[in-house]
DNA sequence: GGTGCCATGTAATGGGTTACATGATTGC
DNA sequence: GCAATCATGTAACCCATTACATGGCACC
């Protein structure tokens, strides 16, 4: 799955700049690109030469130009032919699962330490998701068929679970 | 995170070939580095090269040399210092939930048929996990503090929680 | 006769990252 | 005076992927 037709899906619901297409990627992590500028740019000039988008200059004055980006008619057929295609599954990262396996190499007090700062990490990390799905689901009035809402619960319930589950495992350690 | 200590880590509980490793990142998703040549062999030399692996060439009649790697003492002490450092939090890639947030963009069987397509595949991989897990925490004499078949199922529960969220999603649309 | 396993490795390419570069404006 | 926002873009690099290459043996 490349960022090409996630961006072109942005670009389905109102034109853009390079610059606006970054921040929509820095805002969730649900699209889970860097947003790199990179990249960002570059995909841009290809969506642009497979005519894909259409580019408007606006000049402004002590500003840069604003190159605005805007979806064609076959840059909406190239994404519903991408939305067709059947989804690859999830991929999981789990640093702590790969390092855990060899959680023997440590000294208990080592792997409770290890333990209770990714614990303190994640719950830091779902106040984050919290607030953010909080403003998100804010400020979207609800299209009729976009699941906004829905999907930012569902990746907050992936941390959630990971949650419960480190510290399911301190209590039994503690414990043992 | 690279994939350097992981090789480690499994060279930790024996001396293993390049096709040996090859095969332990296939046997699990928790290691989720396709453990394709290139990278494997590649990283065997770098490993040796900053002394952290022995090399022993065993050589077979009518079979390639085989090239046994041992960790050393400061293969170890590398090892040990990597799991001591925070582990990132974890990082979960669905394009389906990405796709999903333009499903506005397809006609109701057609999104339907993306939800069903992908929870069969979903369960499809479940059974696999299941049955991989089976296999693998048979053969382990579970060792002191070893966490394998806890991780095994932690994998295991994060496709368990995706398919039922595809799965209420997909009543919540029939039913409406 | 074809497939799969053993066992090593290389080549080409793609995808993604960080950091660099410019430059004006606003706010602390 | 410093950081952040707006807005574009480039350079260097790293990590990872697929595919290619070799070659014998075992099994159906």
């Amino acid at each position: 799955m490349s960022i090409k037709y996630v961006m072109l899906g942005f670009l389905s619901e109102t034109p853009l700049t390079g610059y606006d297409l970054k921040k929509k990627f820095s805002e969730s992590e649900v699209f889970y690109w860097s947003g790199n500028n990179n990249q960002i740019y570059k995909t841009l000039v290809e969506l642009h030469d497979e005519k894909l988008v259409t580019i408007e200059v606006r000049q402004q004055d002590s500003k840069p130009p604003r190159k605005i980006y805007t979806i064609t008619e076959r840059g909406l057929a190239a994404l519903r032919q991408w939305l067709l295609v059947p989804a690859e599954l999830p991929q999981f990262r789990s640093a702590l699962l790969v390092k855990l396996t060899w959680a023997d190499q440590l000294e208990p007090h080592e792997l409770s330490t290890l333990l209770t700062t990714y614990e303190t990490e994640l719950q830091d990390h779902l106040v984050m998701l919290r607030e953010q799905a909080r403003r998100n689901s804010a400020d979207t009035a609800a299209p009729r068929r976009s699941f906004g809402r829905r999907i930012a619960d569902h990746w907050i319930s992936f941390y959630e679970q990971d949650l419960a589950w480190v510290q399911a495992l301190r209590h039994d350690l503690d414990t043992a």
